[in-house]
DNA sequence: TCCTTTATAACACGGCCGTGCGATAATCGG
DNA sequence: CCGATTATCGCACGGCCGTGTTATAAAGGA
């Protein structure tokens, strides 16, 4: 047997090089070429794993909702209900420098799936996920209310998350405003 | 004299094409010559009316604003004041044909504008724009609040109709429902 | 009528793109 | 040691891009 790699491993040293192109350059700059130039390897070697641009796009963004679903249940329950869904919604939020860079990708593709079916599928995947996490969220938060009641908070708690951190993405709210304006919609959702 | 054209009817009719590449095949696929082929008239004949495709982006961009602002504008004031700002909050939301156009069109702008400092600045209009009428509309719906409640309602209900926009963007939220939900919200801030 | 100004067209250049392809290096079973 | 297999490289092709330049048509004032 000659010289084997673990694709999977050079696969997301790839995908973090497509990370650093987009917080830098923004998701149009992101090509062939330039993820092979940060990445320090050739063209020739990045297209031994990913074999079209739109894989590699693809494979960087799920790789952004594996790692927060990996944080988020990684998170043990501790404090109040409200307390634990605060912690759980912050780990998607841009609060930190971590968490801006894999939101900015999260709306990035976001927008690229609007135009692009091939992408859609992992645009998708994303909104479900966040979707489902807030249902869940939503019913240790109001376990009394009737399903059509908690559906409508958890549909305006995904929106008012997704909101948020789309006005910290573009500068228009710290993170800290944005925070507080979480914890202020927590308090109007179970008092 | 020789002649002349209105530049600023031409250029509407160009951002007009600007607009259907958009919805049809995605922002990326904007180009001076797919604008010019979707306009009928020659790329040449184009750029008479826009130097640069980013000059045409970012007239494209504040074109959607102009407009929105002016149907908002023209609405009368009848009702109640959350009838009021429920038709006045609509007029921006991607509720018809014609806003989910306008909203697409914003969003792609808002996506593009995160690493390209150029439209950064069109991008900046929309979000306080947008802001400012939502403090506009909070100042109505809650006159013995705070200032600072005020505030705090307007970046709420600022992050809610965006996050819903966004979700019905993406197909996750359909109208009826994000309209459902932004009714639920006013609720919970005007009771 | 002609001339100046504007509108429109058409093309050329250089650059970046995705991607296909062949050559070379590395590695391990035989 | 050798050959088979994998990894890596670098180039070349065609295509689309933005943009600059030049030529042609149109149109109204002199």
């Amino acid at each position: 047997m000659p010289k084997v790699v673990d694709h999977e491993e050079r696969r997301r040293e790839l995908a973090g090089a497509v990370w650093r192109v987009i917080t830098r350059d923004g998701v149009a700059h992101v090509s062939m070429r330039t993820v092979a130039a940060e990445s320090g390897w050739s063209s020739g070697a990045l297209r031994h794993y990913f074999a079209t641009r739109d894989e590699l796009l693809a494979f960087a963004c799920e790789q952004v909702l594996t790692r927060v679903t990996a944080r988020i249940t990684a998170l043990r329950p501790q404090g109040t209900p409200q307390e634990m869904v605060r912690a759980l919604l912050l780990e998607t939020m841009p609060v930190d420098s971590e968490r801006h860079t894999e939101a900015s990708i999260t709306f990035a593709f976001l927008a690229l799936g609007l135009g692009d079916p091939a992408l859609a599928a992992v645009q998708r995947k994303i909104l479900i996920g966040m979707s489902e996490l807030c249902q869940n969220l939503t019913r240790h938060l109001l376990p009394d209310a009737s399903p059509q009641q908690q559906l409508s908070a958890a549909r305006r708690l995904n929106a008012m998350v997704d909101g948020l951190s789309v006005h910290v993405l573009a500068g228009h709210l710290t993170p800290a405003e944005a925070v507080a304006e979480l914890d202020a919609h927590l308090t109007t959702v179970s008092p």
